[in-house]
DNA sequence: CTGAAAGCGCTTACAG
DNA sequence: CTGAAAGCGCTTACAG
């Protein structure tokens, strides 16, 4: 066993450079490929060395050196959701092909956590955050922008100078759900949304549609979430024959709870929720949904922070997506 | 608008020292607490300084300097596998209750992607490595054990001298669900698991139980994998009057298969799934699964990969979980 | 085409 | 209790 291995220590530029009997700069042209030119057979010589001997450039050093840590940060509030997981693999794919790597952290729902996410990965000197916050009405902002590092927002739009967003009209993405809804027919469409009591855009889109409130019960967007504001939905007596769900997740809690009291879907009560994550074309029956582009919201977030440029403000279309459970 | 925020460039430890009056090495210690002590009044100078500074020790620095990146990394092969979401919000937990960031990375399946994702985490210094095997058959096991990080395997026991693995015994589990099947009184068991032709514990434990081999299908691991897998298995005439599945995700498939089928679950078919990840209790019906109790296998993954010690091979219990698509 | 040297921002013996 | 200085492993002008 070679003494690396035995002690476990890493290989550095030096030891390739005393190996190739070379200095430290001509190891790191050939591992860049420049900035300076390297004689052919040198280069085969120090390609052999960094072989030999399983160097890999520590990537702290450079980026403390470059100023570059080839990170990009982003942070959601639970990776359980699959849209966030939908959204973590798209972003770490973006990355990867950026040459960058992600830290994912999830706040778990708290705006403590969130805000000291931002700060380590601030620490980190990540080259972009994307975030999607905790409490949509009154994000942490100063806790966001207060890092100097070029973020993106994606579930809500912030006027914050400096802060790029890039989401979905939600308003119009609800109506256009609710309108489904009530093609079908159907003239009372209940609603399942998340506890913030305050102006929500789904919640406005469920309104403008329908012209007028109908039966509310709010949860968690989580799959239990729903589950349980379904059952006090539909457990009264003047239960609504349809229901506009905020969310895939508390959706699927919601198609348990129709199950267990017994209610067919859409026979007896038709569903469409927002979101349209993976799982959503895989529930009995599958969903309709208003489907939030989050592949190409990761795409374009990623581009956004890397090449600079002012902030921006990217609305994309949250396009209705028909499948079973809207009864069509 | 100050100087910093026009220009981005982060605060230092010297601007704190020099806003201070000190040094920096009196602004490391009041950071760290230590390990020199420092007067209450100068401790609190630095610390207003840091605070109208907005200073955040640069990591990268620190790293360098310490050998200690302070990062964990975790390589999946897919994360919109809820089961893998699990575990992944569990790491990042546990790698944040002990002061550590996690570098979470998808290799998609991919052999060749996951030994990239290997090899740049092992650039990072990360000191210590959590991964899901893409290959359970033949994993890359040079490619793991050649970065010299403590990593520990969670999907697949290794003999590799110096990596250690934790999971639960598939095979007895897999015996589990299908004996709770025989129990019901089906005579005939199938099979859904991925494509794998080779030795694999869940097919083993499927076959003990049954004493012979009932009908088989494969497809990948996922919700669309399971799907084909089921509408092949359940299209032909002898079809079984259980089924076997080796993740929720091929279940979740299973699912909307039998539904689209016209098949009752249980009356028709029975159901029993691998895993146990947070949404197969929210199925139609809820699921009956053999559990993967991934919240403690990643905390003890972390405990070891942290804290040394030699390689170890922890085997877990995989417990059945009766809900209702077994029929009971 | 190649090398010697400075410096990125920290932490930590060491000296006072 | 505090400070000056070395050094972690890189990258990159600069000189040759």
């Amino acid at each position: 066993m070679s003494d690396r291995q035995a002690r476990k220590q890493a290989v550095t530029q030096a030891d390739v450079a005393r190996h190739a009997g070379v200095s430290g700069a001509v190891v790191s042209y050939v591992v860049h490929g420049g900035p300076r030119p390297v004689a052919a057979e040198t280069a085969l010589r120090v390609r052999a060395s960094i072989e030999a001997l399983g160097y890999r450039p520590n990537a702290s050093a450079a980026a403390l050196r470059t100023g570059s840590s080839k990170l990009l940060g982003l942070v959601v509030p639970d990776i359980g959701n699959t849209l966030w997981a939908d959204l973590t693999v798209a972003a770490g794919r973006c990355a990867a092909d950026r040459g960058y790597d992600l830290i994912t952290a999830s706040s778990e729902g708290s705006a403590t956590i969130e805000r000291q996410h931002l700060q380590s990965l601030a620490g980190r000197q990540v080259e972009g955050l994307l975030v999607t916050v905790v409490d949509m009405v009154d994000p942490d902002v100063a806790g966001i922008t207060g890092t100097g590092i070029p973020t993106v927002l994606l579930n809500v739009f912030s006027d914050a100078p400096g802060v790029s967003s890039i989401g979905v009209d939600a308003r119009r993405g609800a109506a256009d759900g609710v309108t489904h809804l009530l093609g079908h027919g159907y003239r009372d469409v209940g609603l399942i949304i998340h506890p913030d009591e305050t102006v929500e855009l789904r919640e406005q889109g469920w309104e403008q549609a329908l012209g007028s409130r109908g039966p509310i019960e709010r949860g968690p967007s989580t799959r239990q979430g729903g589950y349980e504001a379904a059952l006090r939905l539909f457990g009264r007596p003047d239960r609504p024959r349809s229901v506009f769900v905020s969310s895939d997740m508390q959706a699927i809690g919601c198609l348990r709870a129709l199950w267990e009291l017994g209610l067919r879907v859409p026979e007896d009560v038709a569903v469409v929720s927002f979101d349209g994550a993976a799982d959503s074309a895989f529930t009995t029956p599958p969903l309709t949904v208003v489907r939030q582009p989050v592949g190409l919201m990761a795409r374009q977030a990623v581009d956004l922070v890397l090449d600079g440029g002012p902030a921006r403000r990217i609305v994309e279309p949250a396009t209705l997506t028909v499948r079973k459970s809207c009864g069509c």
